[in-house]
DNA sequence: TTGAAAATTGACTAGTCAGTCATTTTTGTG
DNA sequence: CACAAAAATGACTGACTAGTCAATTTTCAA
């Protein structure tokens, strides 16, 4: 059982290493198998269809993430401090784990990954929609600009860790953060919200 | 001559259109020719080959977007106002050619994008580093700081692009303006920059 | 130890697809 | 019109792949 469990694993790793690598159709499943120790067959014990294969992966990869980033939240802090926290540990995850995050780019809009499990991935990233929604209660930032608001935060957000990854520098914190308080000086979020 | 041009652009159009609806390896080359209404052989006529053909979709598009922005940059206007601009012109395009906004968020970092083609492309939008050379030059923001802001930039830009697209609204550039005050207000940038 | 159930194997099937090329059709010129 | 060059055709090839299944091996409880 326990074995059984962590051939899955296997199987998962190899085949999104390889995807990243080849993409979901430059990688036949024959090499999944090779590369994970097992023979074809054994493949579709663990996994019925390819497709679901990659949608597995697909909402391990977010879940991870989104558990993640959702423990470092300090609770009882100023709301802009919990989206310092979703900020600072977004980028930390992504740079630490490019591999993953490519994954997760590169597949979030193909038609390999299906409606249903986008939409249960969605569950996952509550904690953003949740932390903003506090905002619009403090009246710092209203109802209708909210949706904007966490486009513009999450783009930001997703574009300063492309910055570590593209240059390749390693994580700093201090340029995370400068990047962090241009955000929150754009809609006038003060230490005290 | 022109009718020969004028078949390679149906062939990139039903191309296009086919890529975003299955991708790639989902997109027989037989579709293709078929879709385009002529036989596969003519197809590798015009494309040598089917990498060929959307490396070539890739760049055509990418230079498009880049060739209508630039076009609607005033001259001799306040950097600010030229990053209206590229913000506003980048988000009504994308907005008003979703297909081809989807093509280029999709095969942006697939493996069927040549480094060369990437290359290449990335001559075409030169303009938004000029202008935020600009405000290097000018003392608005330090050389040091400008890549990541730049990202910001982007991040920001792309994401409010993405509101319209995801909520199907069309385009308001009331928002729009609202967005981008914020990325000002975040550096400071004021009329006058 | 035994033997039945569970897990694994890999050769095989039925299908797909990019690209070719001998043949036919179209075009344009004198 | 004549005819050669250019363009278009589509049946075909060789290569590849997701998934199957009968046979084999492993597991583990009695």
């Amino acid at each position: 059982m326990e074995k059984k469990n962590n051939k899955r694993q296997i199987i998962m790793k190899v085949s999104m290493d390889l995807f990243v690598k080849n993409g979901f159709h430059g990688t036949p499943t024959s090499l999944i198998a090779k590369e994970s120790g097992i023979a074809t067959g054994t493949l579709f014990n663990y996994f019925k269809t390819k497709d679901i294969l990659i949608n597995e992966i697909f909402f391990k990869i977010k879940l991870e993430r989104n558990t993640y980033i959702k423990e470092k939240i300090r609770k009882d802090v100023a709301s802009k401090e919990k989206l310092r926290d979703i900020w600072t540990y977004f980028i930390i995850w992504s740079v630490e784990n490019q591999n993953k995050d490519f994954f997760l780019e590169a597949f979030k809009q193909s038609d390999f990954i299906d409606k249903e499990t986008m939409k249960d991935t969605r569950k996952s990233h509550q904690y953003v929609l949740d932390t903003f929604n506090e905002l619009v209660k403090k009246e710092k930032i209203t109802e209708e600009s909210k949706h904007i608001i966490i486009l513009n935060f999450i783009g930001s957000c997703t574009y300063t860790s492309k910055y570590f990854i593209f240059t390749n520098e390693k994580f700093d914190l201090k340029k995370s953060e400068e990047s962090f308080e241009r955000f929150c000086k754009g809609i006038d979020l003060t230490d005290e919200d």
